[in-house]
DNA sequence: CGTTAGTTTTACCAGTTGGTCAAATTAATT
DNA sequence: AATTAATTTGACCAACTGGTAAAACTAACG
């Protein structure tokens, strides 16, 4: 029911969202404290609160925005595609996200780290379901032998687990590889890999 | 220099080790609390500081314990031995950790999603060296025609990040596949992926 | 320009936080 | 049993926490 948002209100919704996902990435929602959003924003804390009723409703309308983002690609894969090609566009399109966007990989991770209590709900019903329809999709092309025989599921695993470490571990990646960017070869990498999964 | 540790010394050093693993599993270090932790490991909040002189102390002793835990297997590897035997031995090791200790990976996901403050050199010193040696090792095995020729580097990241998956996304694999264990499937899908990967 | 709606600030509060301290209690040693 | 050392507790504190209330200010609009 949101018609009218003023100029004001645009500017600050999305300046403290900004901030939020700063903070919160890094301290998750406990660790984190309307006062350092304040000052990331540069709003005052009672400001803060005049925009969204409360430290939890930032954090929320974060995770909201995060997870039709993050499902959206799932929807988008073409069961009418090249399977290989359908599944490494999917693949990379992710790592481009952690690439991208490390801030709300984290902030998820943060969430999903402590036990999702906020977004269990979602996990058990959308992204479920959502999975579900991806395995069948996998399941049928294996069957077809368009692909090899593979557990859909953790296939699916394996490419959330390679494609967010690169943005959930990033200082760890780049203490051992040195500072810079790791994703071309990240990429590279990952293409390797899936093909070698998925061909027959 | 820690000489003579009475019974009493030995049996509250653990339980509030047992207790700030598990809260800070949880919560990361700034969402934890010493309540939590006094509450957990059914101690008062001044007893508890009479064993470890801050809330950081509990966490920092936790975390040193874990990184040389985690450190030793990749020293295991034997050059001497089977390439893809060696690293699928690795491989399942750090698989069995995530069953075995998935609030271990879990304190350590928390510390490095948060920037890794107070690891960072371990990360850049002991850690680096440790996975720099290894992949020399990599390095030679391909350069010798045992494995086939890889990212070294990446390999390794994809181990970490797949078998850590399944300790730190706990919920959300249980979310998409229902409750139950799924370690068998996992390392069942992470042998064939790297024997797929490794052998020429 | 005056009025109203929208925005920001100042001052504040009750609950929680990590941590201290001295007194009280318990265990170990002589 | 007496003494000493180790352990536990209760009372406390200053800093910080999320959040509130009302006044002060600013923008929009006729």
């Amino acid at each position: 029911m949101k018609k009218t948002e003023t100029r004001i209100q645009k500017k600050n919704h999305s300046a403290i969202k900004a901030a939020g996902l700063k903070v919160f990435a890094q301290f998750g929602f406990r660790g984190s404290t309307l006062d350092q959003i304040a000052t990331e924003s540069g709003l005052s804390k009672p400001n803060i609160l005049y925009y969204f009723s409360s430290k939890e409703a930032i954090y929320e309308a974060l995770l909201a925005q995060l997870l039709t983002d993050w499902l959206q690609p799932v929807r988008d894969i073409d069961p009418a595609g090249d399977p290989v090609e359908e599944i490494l566009k999917y693949a990379k399109h992710k790592l481009k996200m952690s690439r991208l966007y490390p801030r709300e990989s984290r902030l998820y991770a943060n969430e999903i780290i402590q036990g999702a209590p906020r977004i269990k709900s979602v996990l058990t019903g959308e992204l479920r379901d959502v999975v579900a329809t991806l395995a069948q999709l996998i399941k049928n092309w294996s069957e077809a032998g368009l692909i090899r025989v593979i557990d859909p599921y953790h296939l699916i695993f394996s490419i959330w687990a390679m494609t967010q470490h690169y943005a959930d571990f990033d200082v760890q990646v780049q203490a051992v590889l040195g500072d810079g960017d790791h994703f071309d070869d990240a990429e590279q990498y990952l293409e390797d890999m899936l093909r070698r999964m998925l061909t027959v």
